[in-house]
DNA sequence: AATTATAACGACATAAGTGTCGTTAATCAA
DNA sequence: TTGATTAACGACACTTATGTCGTTATAATT
């Protein structure tokens, strides 16, 4: 119902899609979700939808990027922040402003995990795959790092192996916290573990 | 080419098509395998498969009930062995014979991922899944426990949460040995951290 | 050798999803 | 008011996968 139209209408159709498109996938899951179910959450024709997004892996990866663009905008004002301690810079940089675990989880994580397994085949995505898994190693390596070399941290143990046992934590609750109810999973529980077992290898306090 | 046949010829016909579907599996995941695939790679016909296996999500639960057999064997026999040590248990239960860590991996875990993690809106998958959860879980749980109360290990953390983090932390490598290249994961070098870590709350030595 | 049971086959109907493209109609500019 | 532009639409052709079912042919039985 309208042509020759405004751009700020475009991006906002563009973004009602996206918007409408991350709830089905919540809902369904990436690998089940198919374009006809985002035409009719989003209440958009076919010609429509595929006026904005050439396929289910465009839109999908649209809504990573978005993503993308507010986390590394709320990295970049955690480490432009006061450091006083590398070790709270570490929790914020995991568990986000509050700083402590806790039992909620990202509702699209289970399809992300989708996403990429499904796509380890496919060059362009494992690409895509290492990038992310690189981008967010390299913020919790370099916190690390800095934390053992201003003596805040002991460096008994290499850096970069606690920034991949950290990703490696937070892909499995990921994966557990798919398959298992909340209250099966005691993710928090786990997590208060996991950050002992931190404060153990880096010598915390 | 054989009606009125022995059972044994079933029975190899059968493992036949399980063995040639895990293959297809293994490369090309779950969700993009598709039955014409699993006929192509045994070189059966269209109803020779159908006769087997009722669709594709029969034929992966087959393949995986076969590995919970071989499994449960193996678990049995361990727990049946000489008990020297309940940390040397608690490795075999983990890494199997070996008793550690290496950058193997079983290479049929991604399409695991894949068939949980995709089937998470289904009731009858999900009770599948969680009872296979908790299977592992129980293993660990119950041997970390019985070391607490012999007095090998430490009982300062919960037996249950600890078993948990334990299947968190496979879970968590699966995911990324699935997008990951063996290089780049360093899964070595993250178990040995990861027993370190257990050593120290398990106070063991 | 004849009979019988049935394993194995493959064509078929059905269903579902994809991306395209010609049409419609609404907005803006002249 | 008229004309140009193009967003939005939805029918369409195409592709791919599924599960069924009637047919074929062979191993076991008599």
């Amino acid at each position: 119902m309208s042509p020759k139209v405004s751009k700020e209408h475009k991006e906002q159709r563009r973004a009602n899609i996206l918007n409408a498109a991350k709830n089905v996938f919540i809902e369904l899951g990436y690998e089940h979700t198919t374009m006809k179910h985002i035409m009719d959450e989003t209440g958009v024709s076919r010609g429509g939808l595929y006026q904005y997004f050439s396929n289910k892996e465009d839109v999908f990866e649209c809504i990573l990027e978005e993503e993308l663009n507010h986390e590394s905008i709320e990295i970049s004002e955690i480490l432009k922040g006061s450091v006083q301690s590398y070790w709270d810079l570490l929790l914020e940089s995991i568990y986000g402003e509050e700083r402590k675990p806790d039992d909620e989880m990202d509702p699209l994580a289970p399809s992300k995990l989708e996403f990429f397994i499904t796509g380890r085949n496919n060059d362009r995505r494992k690409e895509y795959c290492k990038n992310r898994y690189y981008n967010g190693f390299k913020i919790y390596a370099d916190i690390i790092e800095q934390g053992q070399q201003d003596g805040e941290f002991s460096d008994k143990f290499d850096s970069e192996v606690i920034a991949r046992s950290i990703i490696t934590f937070i892909d499995g609750l990921s994966v557990d916290q798919s398959i298992l109810s909340k209250e099966d999973l005691k993710s928090k529980q786990q997590s208060v573990l996991f950050l002992e077992y931190l404060k153990m290898i880096l010598e915390v306090k």
